[in-house]
DNA sequence: AGCACGCCGACT
DNA sequence: GTCGGCGTGCTC
């Protein structure tokens, strides 16, 4: 008898093990590792799925107790088996479930429905049919003329379900009259399965010559991949120094020897662009999954994928699981990335599972970014990872002129505006010569937040302790709205705290930096950039091909118009408030500031006229400032790296956060610090906190937030079990819940 | 998670 | 009497 270790759909901790079930004779050719099987779970055997993650010929459970599956889910897709394993390791390596960790790594189990197309062909001669015709015509045989005059036109295709009755709907036929003319030879019917790529056709481009160092790059990697080296590379390349001409020439060799390739690139730069010269390089071998395809087209993706019908996949994070089975190489874009980290259980990063999926099949690994994260960096200098260098950009670009605007001396000087003088004097001469300006602010809203200059009193949201930001309507202020749970007030009159008068917005939006620009360029074409506007379908890349098309002068905008777009007329970029990133109150705050403002100097100048950078901020001498302002990445780096090692965190150290969530405050303070006692009792662990989480209350839940950082990653899992055994044996915490944060 | 089982109060 | 509250424990 064979059984089957099912994992049981279910994420909870107290069901993570694999179940054995029965499996039926009748099943035992569908029930292979890695199906997905109905089965009967519990005591009201309701009907639940599960995975099988393995098969063996005896019981470890009491026979009579066992029960059958009942069904193999019909699946075109069934798991590559080493991303079973990798599942495992996943799960070991960031505590998820089992179950959590499955559903990651095979991302589409259920077909939901699979398109065709069918296209219709003549099989005779235009003349014989239009003969055919007119016999028809006389017998009034309807149907079959009105087909044959739609084919005469050109070969009629129609894309349809594959269920039976809806494709007869979609036909301006029956399917028996098509069966018919088929059966006499008149017309010639293809089916083929439908694949939507979001850009078809398109001549196909060379391979341009490669620079110098871009050559020594691609070559030095290759000649390992000959010589059976597997191993993990870095690409630092300052913007414009042709990374991605690297990946695709190494991509092509690769795909060459017959292997296959998967390319990873953050959501938002997942455009047009960088997909269309993908195509246009390799042509049909490659497929793209978008976050907008539906799970059936992400099915078809991963059919193709597991059939060998293509060779490259590229895609956000999720692209990392494809089902190659000859899987050679795996490319991460903008390693530095933060949407390479998964927000969800299991909280994986894509940069080191793709190391680990890498080792497993004998792949090797090539990260790139301008800015690399300190993980990445520091690996390569301990000689984890190996590095390339590219200091030039290619095809001769220069790197743009940065200038600091210290704004509290614009202050002191009596310019009052959100616009320093240099930044204002640039933007005059900019659009004078009609080139165009993108300026970068890192807000959303109106203004920031609403406050009593009387009292102080910061309006905050009653259930998450953060402040309400202020939207406006028609000019004018309309509501007040928290950004994390919705809840929303009108604009008070007077301070709820003191009752004066003196109430009002403080701080600086997109939306009041576009007043602004308008009220001082009347004659330029702004367009603005941010959550509010791009909440259509589509509304992002509406915007900034509407820029590119210089349909306007300049763009304002958060975080997403600084991330790998290429706009050649760009020649000034104005970083407005370089401060807001540096005080998130996050220890990688630094880092993100470098990456920001280096990635937004790099907007600028990336055609053949060079551009400039205006940087204002309050802290003009914060070295990730004068780094970013030098695009010194080297320099950046050494002080951040420095503080790293003082303060113990990753990536020289790793830290271990443990949120602490509960609805009786005073609940969770107490197993806070209890929690941050366990830590403290170990000496090779050094314990910050209790304190209250960066939202001390949301949606009604208190937050604590304890941490431990510890050299060795192993003893922070240990006290992660530890921790998770103490809050089951502990009943009188049982409405506390905990989430633990690993970093490294 | 979700369901059965079980041990107590209030009510057709 | 019995209907139903939810606390406890189990699921191959």
């Amino acid at each position: 008898m064979v059984y089957a270790d099912v994992i049981v759909d279910i994420s909870v901790k107290s069901l993570d093990r694999p179940f054995q079930y029965r499996v039926p004779p009748e099943l035992l050719e569908d029930a292979v590792v890695g199906a997905l099987v109905r089965i009967p779970f519990g005591r009201g055997n309701r009907e639940m799925q599960g995975y099988i993650i393995g098969l063996s010929g005896e019981a470890r459970f009491d026979v009579s107790r066992i029960k059958n599956i009942q069904e193999v889910v019909k699946q075109g897709v069934v798991a590559e088996s080493h991303l079973l394993s990798l599942a495992y390791w996943i799960k070991e390596n960031y505590g998820a479930t089992m179950n959590d960790a499955i559903k990651v790594v095979l991302p589409v189990k259920q077909e939901i429905r699979q398109k065709v197309q069918r296209t219709i062909y003549p099989a005779m001669q235009r003349e014989e049919l239009e003969k055919l015709a007119a016999l028809w015509e006389k017998k009034h045989y309807r149907a079959r003329v009105r087909l044959l005059q739609a084919i005469l036109e050109s070969p009629a295709s129609w894309e349809e379900g594959l269920d039976h009755d809806t494709a007869v709907r979609q036909l301006p036929v029956t399917t028996a009259v098509v069966r018919e003319l088929e059966r006499q030879g008149v017309i010639t019917v293809e089916t083929a399965r439908k694949y939507r790529n979001p850009i078809s056709g398109g001549e196909r481009d060379v391979p341009p010559k490669l620079n110098q160092r871009q050559q020594e790059v691609v070559e030095s990697l290759l000649s390992d991949y000959r010589r059976g080296i597997r191993g993990t590379y870095l690409i630092h390349g300052v913007t414009g120094s042709g990374k991605t001409e690297i990946y695709m020439q190494i991509i092509q060799e690769i795909v060459d020897q017959g292997k296959q390739a998967i390319m990873l690139i953050p959501e938002i730069a997942l455009t047009f662009q960088t997909v269309k010269r993908f195509y246009s390089r390799f042509g049909d071998r490659v497929s793209v999954m978008h976050s907008r395809l539906s799970q059936g087209e992400r099915f078809d993706q991963f059919t193709r994928a597991k059939n060998g019908d293509i060779d490259i996949m590229i895609g956000p994070r999720s692209a990392l699981f494809t089902p190659f089975a000859r899987l050679g190489l795996i490319v991460i874009d903008e390693e530095h990335e933060s949407s390479y980290q998964s927000d969800m259980p299991p909280r994986y990063h894509a940069r080191e599972v793709a190391v680990k999926r890498a080792s497993m099949v004998g792949a090797s690994v090539v990260l790139g970014s301008a800015t690399p994260s300190l993980e990445a960096y520091y690996r390569a200098l301990q000689g984890r990872y190996r590095l390339f260098t590219l200091e030039e950009r290619a095809g001769g670009a220069v790197l743009p002129k940065v200038w600091i605007t210290d704004m509290r001396q614009e202050l002191e000087e009596n310019n009052r505006s959100v616009f320093g003088r240099k930044l204002m004097a640039l933007m005059e001469e900019k659009l004078k010569r009609k080139e165009q300006v993108i300026l970068f602010l890192n807000r959303r809203g109106y203004a920031g937040f609403v406050s009593c200059r009387k009292c102080g009193e910061v309006l905050r949201c009653p259930h998450c302790s953060v402040s309400l930001t202020v939207h406006q309507r028609q000019g004018k202020i309309h509501h007040l709205e928290c950004h994390y749970c919705g809840y929303h007030i009108s604009m008070p009159g007077t301070c709820p705290q003191c009752g004066s008068k003196y109430i009002g917005a403080f701080g600086i939006g997109t939306q009041k930096v576009e007043e602004l620009v308008r009220e001082q360029f009347p004659y330029a074409r702004v367009l603005r950039m941010d959550k509010d506007t791009t909440s259509g379908k589509g509304g992002h890349e509406k915007i900034l091909e509407e820029f590119a098309g210089q349909g306007a002068d300049i763009l304002i905008g958060t975080q997403m118009i600084v991330k790998g777009h290429d706009f050649p007329n760009v020649t000034l970029v104005g970083v407005l408030a370089a401060d807001l990133s540096l005080n998130i109150g996050d220890y990688r705050a630094g880092e993100k500031t470098y990456q920001l403002l280096a990635q937004a100097a790099g907007r600028a100048g990336r055609g053949r006229k060079p551009g400039d950078v205006v940087i204002q901020t309050y802290q003009p001498e914060h070295y990730s400032i004068v780094a970013a302002a030098e695009q010194d990445y080297q320099a950046f780096y050494r002080q951040e790296i420095g503080m790293r090692q003082i303060l113990q965190y990753p990536p020289v150290s790793n830290i271990l956060g443990v949120l602490v969530l509960s609805e009786k405050e005073d609940q969770a303070r107490k197993l806070a610090a209890l929690l941050a006692g366990q830590l403290r009792s170990r000496q090779d662990i050094q314990t910050l906190g209790p304190t209250e989480a960066p939202l001390a209350k949301l949606r009604d839940v208190y937050r604590q937030m304890v941490y431990g950082k510890c050299r060795d990653y192993r003893v922070l899992r240990q006290m992660k079990n530890q921790m998770e055994q103490y809050m089951r044996e502990h009943e009188e915490y049982r409405d506390c819940r905990l989430q633990f944060h690993f970093n490294s």
